[in-house]
DNA sequence: ATGAAAGCGCTAACAA
DNA sequence: TTGTTAGCGCTTTCAT
């Protein structure tokens, strides 16, 4: 049951490597006899050609390299499960790095990924990265990059997005409707794209209804809502405020659990005295205390198109003239947690 | 910017690469100022060795390989996370793959990582698999694999589970010191190590409690959960019984949420009707409505042991004479899903 | 102290 | 139709 190489079925059957090799791959020029003998005998064998030979010849992998900020996390896993699921039928494996956050961990992984020939990658950005030129480099030598989710402004390749501008300005807009309008929000930091996407479509529906927008309301998390006391230290700051807000919109998974277990812990009554809509896609929303409204991304489809788009980026090595950027929809699931009951507004 | 090796470098130097690969592994044999000349070369051209062709070499890959039920699951990234630390701090990449509860791709999985080389495998079974032959081939060729959660039970390798006997019998005990005597438990296939273990813990705390065991308050759900339909049929039986259970003791994350859910949608108040302990790491337990009593496996830990010990068998490649089963503690974490208040039994 | 050559497994250009 | 050879990047034995 060792492992088998060509040189070895050559040998057995009195062959050179080449005819071996040509015949397995069902070269033409070998004549049917003996590609029969190969095969049968490769089969018998358990042949399995040797990735790693096939990877230092080609300086490809027939696999796709994925960093992301963290798999403990429904949106990201999700869409692994759609990244998975096209890379699977079109022949590719699937290799997830975390960057945890870490700008320096994104580039190591980056840079692992690239010296294991991976054919491409699929990104989403750490939320402590501004410099991507890690990225633009390996874009300039021609590596296939796809980013999703929390994207690059100026980076000229396919990028797939949630319409986090839609979704946000949807969830500012319902709270609106409750009846609220002390809104406040906490979100990530502001240079990352799905933070200002979020953060614009939050001013936008708060405008659009006349409400002036107040930036001390908005709260960043350095991290993303990793540390825990970022959380707290967000709500803590608003419930000091003057005017305390009567609504919050959280705008990642982190960040709302981390907003509602501080909530709970200071037995603040949601959505009576603060109401909260999350830009999540946690499973459980509908099990927690109260049931969460949020905004929930098409994760397995963002991992779909992703990959699609990047393995089309592979195996089509001409540049496309123009590249896209697809914003997906969002739903808004209205839960508890926001009341649910609807009053006129504006 | 383009890729460099060792032969460039040894062109620009005017060596041969043999002495530049040997400058740069830092041989006693090379003369002080060559050696200094090649390393700042390569420094300055910022060489990287080629890993795949190290691995053609080696057939060694300084990686290891993780295959498991799914990521999308708390407990699963929580001990990622153990696996990782410990991988980075020992010069090891991770590499993992989902079996997603399926015979087949965990065998698939597992090809792969071999093919790729890997240096060991670190793996928990999919709930589907009964036939483990493809990693016991692998253990006689001489793989180091560490298997841990769900783990053969006549494999003669590391093990690191939790105790999972303990673990049961203790949330068990607490279900019946809360004055609960109809306790059910819905679990997974009864043919994997973690559904016997909790099985046979649940079961000594009734016997031991005076609760005759019965069997009928016993529900598998085949793909561990993953199916919806399982939960909802699960829960439906035991509704269905004469005596309804005023219990009921879920094996793992997907199981307790996926009950969770039957039991909201049903209506039925918890605890007071049923109460619920879930063997679980869903990071939001106390967010739940109720908040959820569970039984939560030290998973980073588990990670971290299961790879010190497959790092350990790589490179101390001379066979241990005994392999270690650890077992590592759980906690109970009573929260309102069991009401709490304890009264006296026995 | 340094270099030449072989080999890890595979494919393809070139020869026969 | 089949074989020979070189090369992907690296290390190591065996010269020198």
């Amino acid at each position: 049951m060792e492992t088998i190489t060509i040189k070895d079925i050559a040998r057995a059957l009195n062959l050179s490597t080449s005819t071996v090799s040509r015949a397995l791959r069902n070269s033409y020029e070998i004549n049917t006899e003996t590609k029969k003998l190969v095969l049968e005998y490769a089969e018998k064998m358990n042949y399995r050609p040797n990735p790693i030979a096939l990877s230092l010849r080609d300086s490809k992998s027939k696999s796709i390299g994925v960093i992301l900020p963290e798999i403990a996390n429904n949106f990201f896993s999700q869409l692994i499960n759609g990244i998975e699921s096209i890379a699977y039928n079109m022949g590719y494996h699937v290799v997830i790095f975390q960057s945890h956050e870490s700008y320096e961990r994104e580039v190591a992984n980056t840079n692992y990924l690239v010296s294991r020939k991976v054919d491409g990658l699929l990104v989403s950005l750490s939320s402590l990265t501004t410099d991507i030129s890690h990225f633009e480099e390996l874009l300039d030598k021609g590596l296939p990059i796809v980013f999703f989710d929390r994207v690059p402004k100026k980076v000229d390749t396919h990028k797939i997005v949630a319409d986090n501008f839609g979704g946000s300005y949807q969830a500012t807009e319902h709270l609106i409707k409750t009846g609220k309008r002390k809104i406040a929000h906490i979100t990530s930091p502001i240079y990352l794209s799905i933070t200002m996407e979020r953060l614009a479509g939050y001013r936008k529906a708060l405008e659009d209804h006349g409400i002036p927008f107040d930036e001390s309301y908005v709260k960043y998390c350095h991290h993303g809502g990793m540390v825990v006391s970022e959380n707290e230290t967000a709500v803590q700051e608003l419930l000091d405020m003057e005017e305390v807000p009567d609504a919050i919109f959280t705008a990642s998974d982190r960040i709302t659990t981390g907003c509602l277990s501080v909530l709970h812990r200071k037995h603040i009554r949601i959505p009576e005295e603060i109401a909260i809509v999350g830009f999540t896609n946690i499973g459980v929303a509908e099990l927690l205390n109260p049931p969460l409204t949020a905004v929930v991304q098409p994760a397995m489809d963002m991992g779909n198109q992703a990959t699609e788009l990047l393995i089309k980026l592979i195996e089509h090595p001409k540049k496309p003239t123009i590249f896209e950027s697809r914003s997906l929809k969002t739903s808004l699931m209205i839960r508890e947690s926001t009341a649910g009951k609807t009053v006129n507004v504006s």
